[in-house]
DNA sequence: CGCCAAGTGTCAGTGGCTGTCATTAGTCTC
DNA sequence: GAGACTAATGACAGCCACTGACACTTGGCG
């Protein structure tokens, strides 16, 4: 897709639109809602025809969760990375943690972090847009299981526990966001805060009864 | 809603338009594809306007997911007259597996249960359907979560455990769901064992590395 | 410069979904 | 059992997301 040694006015061009529309998505979405943002506002704010935001994006879905897509691809390399002795919860853990602290490098380049976060508040209250989003991560979840199947040497079809750990672990991590989305504070700090607790939490989760009396 | 000493026959004629759309959509969903099913052409099978079909279902989707959520309240109820010795993941287990017993006397009283399971195959093969699906097992895990919360005597606000062991226990029951969604056999029975054997596997899948070498 | 192809605008059309209003058809009362 | 009341429906107009087709503009390149 992209060409290294190619910037090219044309190719520049593209960026610079598909860049506007997609900050611009954002900013209509999260300041006046996004049921009450049409693609018409959009594509006339950025001065171009309705025809050419959908050349870009399939929808205003998918324009919405362009920037989670970038954090996704960040964290599934992440994981790649993660040396083999780690077990598989540890290696996932670990790269998410990790993946939250060079976030801000990977999307501000794209779109301001601030506007970024807001758009994770407005995935996470908007009913639609959590489907998506659910469902996204749901392909991520199957990718990552492939992923640690292949670092233990497990057939991923036959299997089951690859799968059953990462969705342990997509699991608690989606008891994150959604604490994090109806929080207070809405800071990327907080959010690695909450991460690292909750996966702590499992073990205590997971041991049959939590009743003192 | 229902009151119970009144059929009446304007009740009974809702009933039976209502059944009859649900039934032509799954039909034709499953027989012809969800997209190239229009809500038209199921209103038009049904020799009602389009207005009647949208003052029944808020849309395709919700037609589409309207037998789950008698299955989801089926789960629910279950989870809620466990008995409170039981673990919370035991107490959920036994839920999904008792009420996958009784799932047919309450699924074929509005659709055969064969519709209804190429239903279900039909949700995880269409994307914005599974998308639909997904968002709505969070808001059962949620309400589940209060459930446990509150027969555990915990806040289910303070305490992330009630929610993780829940998000665990829906992370397994999804990978059940897509390993029987790509499988072969459609049978309830199958995906009961399914059931069982990863909510088995869970411990396996927790303990840390599982290279034999 | 001039050709080719990529990118864009315009237009027409489909389909999901909603508001409105007049009409039909159970239901309730006397 | 006739008439009043009200819930249910149909017909119509309209909004918006999204798509296909075609003509036009513009960057890339010999």
């Amino acid at each position: 897709m992209d060409t290294v040694i190619r910037p090219g006015l044309r190719e520049l061009k593209k960026r610079r639109t598909r860049d506007a529309l997609l900050r611009t998505a954002l900013e209509l979405f999260t300041s006046q809602g996004y049921e009450r943002t049409t693609v018409d506002e959009i594509a006339g704010t950025v001065d171009v025809s309705q025809r050419t935001f959908f050349r870009y994006f399939a929808g205003k879905e998918e324009v919405t969760l362009a920037v989670q897509e970038m954090v996704a691809a960040h964290f599934v390399e992440a994981v790649r990375r993660r040396p083999p002795e780690e077990a598989p919860l540890e290696a996932m853990r670990n790269a998410v943690l990790e993946s939250w602290d060079t976030i801000g490098d990977a999307v501000g380049r794209v779109v301001p972090v601030e506007l970024y976060l807001r758009a994770c508040r407005l995935i996470q209250s908007t009913p639609s847009l959590l489907a998506a989003h659910l469902r996204r991560s749901d392909e991520v979840g199957e990718e990552v299981a492939r992923i640690v199947a292949e670092r233990e040497g497990l057939d991923v079809d036959t299997d089951p526990r690859p799968r059953v750990a990462v969705a342990v672990f997509a699991g608690v991590m989606r008891v994150t966001e959604r604490l994090w989305g109806s929080g207070r504070d809405i800071g990327a700090d907080t959010f690695r805060e909450l991460t690292a607790a909750h996966l702590d939490a499992l073990g205590a989760a997971l041991t049959g009864r939590w009743r003192t009396g």
